[in-house]
DNA sequence: GCCGTTTTCGGCCCGACTGTTTTCAGTCG
């Protein structure tokens, strides 16, 4: 996997030309930071477009040209950069770690090393010790302190927050700021806007006549355990449960500017902007403005994209992967919403490792609205959670019935998450098997398997003619189990030539299949259960998460069978 | 260095905040 490392090579590499002080290379810098920003966020294997396509394959990546596929090659081929290379000569610093601290960027960190040869964080850290940085030049006690903090909050965070953990705590924010009675909207924006599986920082966006004051309360907030800056109009705070989060405060009529601005990724603003230059506008998050100064854009966010003659889109889809330009045209597809499901498929109860009973989890679910629920409990290999075998089953099915006639506007499914065992085979007999509506599988234990053996395994069940649905299919926790090694082209072609559904588990832990993961499933013309994994009543809720994760890839509902009723569902599973 | 409804040269988004300046560069999103 190179993607990790050439994006901070590129990154490093932006950081040594923006030091050229002979010649202005700032545009130089940017190809390189947007081409490391490509790189690093994407997921399938650079070296391996590069083995299958060539240099080509690296041309056809945004931001990505000839210099710069040239380099790439040079580094798969040869294990080196001379480009980086010689540049890591004249400046010696280890920019990736160093600039990752707030407030130091690359012209300062190559001032610590002229003056105190700080090459690395363990130099810097013994330098302030020293109290040493306070004396360089355009350093102060302050920027001291700051460094010093900022040291520790690093080394206290783990890195990006899923957004099961980051969105809850946004909304939180966003309460209480509503509750304030200083504003008149609070809104998420950025990447918990959209949606992103993991972010960086939380961005929240404010509308207020008394930006002083709301900056002010802000920074009393029992959340709140560090103000880290603090102007007219924006602040920068440290939140206790670890993460930053910038709050910008706008007069309310620049709202629907102030929110397209902030929920966009960078590139999507960036294509947004041009558009409006093109038209004559100017647009910056304080709205829309003609040649002579006037606000042409009205205070709800579909006005600035309506004045563009665009269409507007979901949070989701704003990371300009060709929305733009669809949107342009009017051509934007329908995606799936949250209003279109109409059951879940992945829901565990205490007849396994849930917390809840049936009938306890299909009122829960009739309250949410779904028309149907699917009770998948574990089969005996999971025996640490509690998995059932055949026998038990057979009973658990006749508890299901009996659920069925005590709860009454919902459809309680037979089902069972079963095991994927390491030879392929399925963990029940055939015979089980046959009475349930229908079946998921997943693969759960040996996870250390070859790429060549687990695609194997996973496809034998595949062709089974037992398997309705893969559920979680890479098997990934985010930020604490990689995914599953497996050939997913391979899989996703056999799902589509043996009907098989690929499930969006949106348990924020899991979301697999990812977003990305989707767009190549598409491209086998894949159809999807957007699923919660459930293992308690409250659990239900994240159905959010798992459409959101679809939207991103631009799902639509045609392809996602638990947005069909439950008859029209159960045909499409058995094909 | 990248890119193209401004197509192979000439642009490349825009603004806030901070610290140490002595009128603004550096950093960040």
């Amino acid at each position: 996997m190179y993607n990790a490392r050439l994006s901070e090579l590129f990154d490093e590499i932006a950081d040594m030309l923006s030091l050229d002080e002979k010649s202005d290379r700032r545009f130089e810098v940017l190809a390189y930071r947007k081409a490391a920003m490509t790189i690093g966020s994407m997921q399938e294997d650079i070296g391996e477009i590069y083995k299958k396509e060539g240099v080509d394959g690296l041309m056809r990546l945004p931001g990505i040209g000839k210099g710069i596929s040239a380099s790439i090659r040079e580094y798969i081929e040869t294990g080196r950069m001379r480009k980086y290379d010689s540049l890591k000569e004249k400046y010696p610093i280890d920019f990736n770690a160093i600039t990752r601290v707030p407030g130091i960027g690359a012209k300062q960190a190559f001032k610590l090393y002229k003056a105190l040869k700080i090459r690395n964080i363990e130099d810097l850290k013994k330098a302030i010790a020293k109290h040493r940085i306070s004396k360089i030049a355009g350093f102060g006690e302050k920027s001291e302190n700051e460094i010093s903090k900022g040291i520790m909050q690093l080394e206290s965070s783990k890195g990006r927050m899923p957004i099961g953990t980051a969105l809850p705590e946004a909304e939180a924010l966003v309460k209480r700021l509503n509750e304030s009675g200083l504003v008149e909207r609070a809104a998420i924006g950025g990447s918990t806007r959209r949606m992103k599986e993991t972010v960086g920082d939380l961005d929240i966006l404010v509308t207020s006549s008394h930006a002083d004051r709301v900056i002010k309360f802000i920074s009393k907030l029992d959340e709140v355990q560090d103000v880290t800056l603090s102007g007219p109009t924006k602040t920068t705070v440290w939140l206790k449960i670890g993460i930053s989060c910038d709050i910008r405060v706008v007069k309310d009529k620049s709202f629907g500017a102030a929110l397209q601005y902030f929920t966009g990724n960078k590139d999507h603003n960036v294509k947004v902007r041009q558009i409006a230059i093109k038209k004559g506008y100017k647009l910056n998050e304080y709205g829309m403005f003609d040649k002579k100064g006037r606000n042409v854009s009205g205070p709800e966010e579909e006005s600035i994209y309506s004045k563009l003659g665009m269409d507007i889109m979901d949070p989701e889809m704003r990371e300009d992967l060709g929305e733009v330009e669809l949107s342009i045209r009017h051509k934007l597809p329908r995606i799936v919403q949250i209003n279109d499901i109409k059951g879940d498929l992945h829901v565990h109860t205490d007849h396994s490792d849930g917390y809840n009973s049936i009938t306890e989890m299909a009122e829960y679910a009739k309250s949410l609205g779904r028309q149907y629920i699917g009770i998948t409990d574990h089969t005996k290999s999971e025996y640490v959670a509690h998995g059932m075998n055949d026998a038990q089953f057979r009973k658990h099915f006749d508890d299901i019935d009996r659920a069925n006639e005590l709860v009454k506007g919902i459809r309680i499914l037979k089902s069972a998450e079963i095991d994927i065992l390491k030879d392929g085979s399925l963990d029940l007999k055939d015979s089980t098997l046959e009475m349930m509506d229908y079946r998921l599988a997943s693969v759960h234990t040996s996870l250390a398997m070859s790429k060549v053996d687990m695609t194997r395994r996973v496809i034998t069940a595949i062709e089974s003619g037992y398997v309705d649905i893969l559920a979680h299919p890479t098997d990934r926790i985010i930020n604490t189990r990689n995914p599953i090694d497996m050939d997913l082209d391979k899989v996703f072609q056999s799902a589509h030539d043996n009907n098989v559904v690929l499930e969006v588990d949106g348990h924020p832990d899991r979301m697999d299949l990812n977003d990305e993961n989707i767009r190549k499933a598409k491209e086998y013309n894949a159809k999807f259960s957007i699923s919660t994994d459930s293992h308690r009543t409250t659990h239900l809720n994240m159905m959010r998460y798992g459409v959101s994760t679809a939207k991103r890839a631009w799902v639509t509902p045609e392809i996602v069978i638990n947005a069909m009723d439950v008859g029209r569902m159960l045909k499409e599973l058995s094909g």
